[in-house]
This record gives C-alpha cells, structure tokens and sequence, in this order.
DNA sequence: CCTTGCCTATATCGGTCCTATATATACGCG
DNA sequence: CGCGTATATATAGGACCGATATAGGCAAGG
C-alpha cells in the first residue's frame, strides 16, 4: 500500500493541499497508524494528478507560495475503492522504546527512568488527542478505528505504568526473590 | 536507529548467522515490534565486522553455502551500550488494516468481514507465540518487552472480536439507532 | 518414484520511502 | 527586532524493503 493510496484516502474525505494532508499524518485521524512525509506526498500527487486521479486548482495567495488544493475525481474514487480491496500486508509495530527496554539490566536506571516518563507522557498526548476526535461526527468505520487507537494506547499506558518498577529497580526485585 | 544496532542487540544474546538473525525479527523475541530484511541486515554484518564490533567465523559446510557466524566483541559492546543511549525516536504503528476500515461503510461487507477475520487469526497465532516465550528464562528487561506485547495484543483481539458488529453491520446499528 | 514446495543460507538490484535541507513569508512573543 | 513557529512546496541523498538468484536438503503426497 503507497502513499498513493494513502493520499486518494485522505482526499476522500474531503479537498486539501499537500500540506494539509502531511498534517493528518502527524495529528489527525490517521495520526497514531500511519506515516508519510512530504519526500512522498508530493510526488505521489503529481503521479496521480497526471493519472486523472486527481484535480489540482492553484490558488495564488498574496505574498506566499501558491497553495495547490487537490480534489479527488470519480476516477479517483474508482482507483481508490479499488485498491482497498488488495491484499494487504499485516500490521507493523516499530518501537525503539522497547528495543532499548530488552537491555534494561545493562543500562543506567536513570537513562531506563527517563525513557519511561517520556514515553508515558508521548503515551498521554497521543491519548488527549485521540479522545478529542469523539467529539467529531464519524462513520462507523471511522469510529471503530478512533476506539481501537484509544483502546491500544489505554493498555499500554496502563502497563507501563504499573510495571515500570520492574525495569527501574532490577536490584530489589532480585533481593525479593533471593528473601522469599 | 539503524540496522547495524538492531543487528549488535542481536547479537549481544548470543552468536548468530545472517539468517538467524533474520528470524529473531520473524518469530523470536523481538518479531512484535522491530523488522529488519535481508538487505539491510547483510551489509550491516559486513560493515560492523570491518569496524571491529563484530568477528565472523565461517564454517563450512558439506554441500551447503559457508555458515557465517557472528559474534559480538568487547568494542561492539560498548557501541552498543552507546547507540542504546543515543535519543530515540517515537513508536509508530504502521497498519494497512486500520486504513482500510476506515472506508469499511463504502465496501463490501464480506471484504470486511475477511478482513477482521484474517486480522483476528494474526493476532491469535502473534498472541500464542509470544505467550511461548514465557518458558524461557528472561532478563527483567526481556521479560517487561514480552509482557508489554502480550498485553497491547490481548487488548487489541478483544476490541476487535468484541466491537467487530460496528463494521460488519452498519444498517443495523443506524437501524437501532432510529429505533431509540 | 518423482515432483512440488518449504527450509537453510548468502547476496544483490530496483524502487520506495524518510531525513534533511532549501526557499519564502507571516505572525506572535518577549 | 530577532527568534521560534507555522504555512507551503520541492528535491537530493541515503536508508531500507521486497523480490529475486543461487544451491542443495528434506518431507509430503500423488
């Protein structure tokens, strides 16, 4: 799945420019299980501009770059509900914090501590965030993805949060066990 | 975070080859959250080898491509110990099958329907893998990665078995809805 | 019996994608 | 008034994945 796909998606639900669509990326709905920078989107706009996916209009503002707001086409929506519908490869997690985790026993506890509040506190925002888009009308589809981030994001905040002693404090879990 | 430290964290749980390697990113301990390929992880091996933090010892083999065998050295420790300290970036999730729900009101139903199945299944087999490894002996570091999985993935299964409804029957739900 | 497919094992190529940077301008803050 | 941040597009360079090539072993099944 490119982001070719991945923009006709997002221009589904309504017209923006490549800007915009980077932004629903990082904070909007798409936010916390996908990615796409603008190395990607920009060419992929282009291509599928050039394929009658896409509408572009220009619209010259003063004193900036032209803002160039793309429009999905019935082409587009074809080709879109199209590709939905190919096999798709299985969900992929990349998390640096649990890689750095694994090694816990070998690492400073302060360097161990600090990785844990940060990442309970990415955890938080992520969650405020998400929580927020209940407010929002949405589909059933789309809805049905909002609860499944915010469920997965309460579980691993929980966890976190109640297991973080036993990577902070190796030492005394070790002593509890030898006294048991 | 590069492939070459992801190949010295490898390592540093033991000797391997290329190909073992490749599979602790498939099925070992670290298949739910990290992923790494053949191209990348070839010319890592040859690259930190030719810096000192990896020796390679071939075996040969009766009728067999030469085994190479990787192990960690006192240099490629201290790398290690350093890159793990090094600022991380933030987890990310890529999933093609939250992408696709999202769009679940405009798409066949049995697409759908094979689609939470397929991902239920996933998640069953992932879930049954990682709950193997609590046999094994564990550092608390280890053991907190594995937990942390089993648990984001438990939560992940019951959200979908219990609320799969909301995308499988959308006339339904608006019909109760109306109903209210 | 013999073919088909999967497992071990290394290696590389093509193409996709991210990171960092360049270019311009506006706006709020101290 | 400078600084950081936001808007907005674009590209070069490099990292990385997916597919393929090579090559033999083993097991299942027709």
């Amino acid at each position: 799945m490119d982001v070719g796909t991945l923009c006709l998606g997002a221009l589904e639900m309504g017209d923006a420019t490549g800007y915009e669509i980077k932004k629903m990326f990082e904070s909007g709905l798409f936010s916390h299980f996908l990615d796409a920078s603008f190395g990607s989107i920009y060419p992929a706009l282009t291509k599928l501009t050039d394929e009658g996916s896409l509408t572009c209009t220009s619209q010259q503002q003063e004193r900036r770059p032209d803002k160039k707001i793309y429009s999905i086409t019935p082409a587009g929506r074809e080709a879109l509900k199209r590709r939905l519908q190919q096999p798709i490869s299985g969900d992929r997690l990349k998390s640096e914090f649990l890689f750095v985790m694994l090694f816990a026993d070998a690492l400073p506890q302060e360097t161990v501590t600090t990785l844990l509040t940060n990442r309970l506190a990415e955890l938080r925002d992520e969650l405020t965030n998400i929580q927020a888009k209940s407010e929002e009308p949405l589909t059933s589809g789309q809805e049905f993805v909002r609860r499944y981030g915010e469920v997965v994001m309460e579980a691993s905040l929980n966890f976190i949060r109640d297991n973080r002693h036993l990577v902070e404090n190796p030492m005394t879990t070790r002593a509890l066990e030898n006294v048991r």
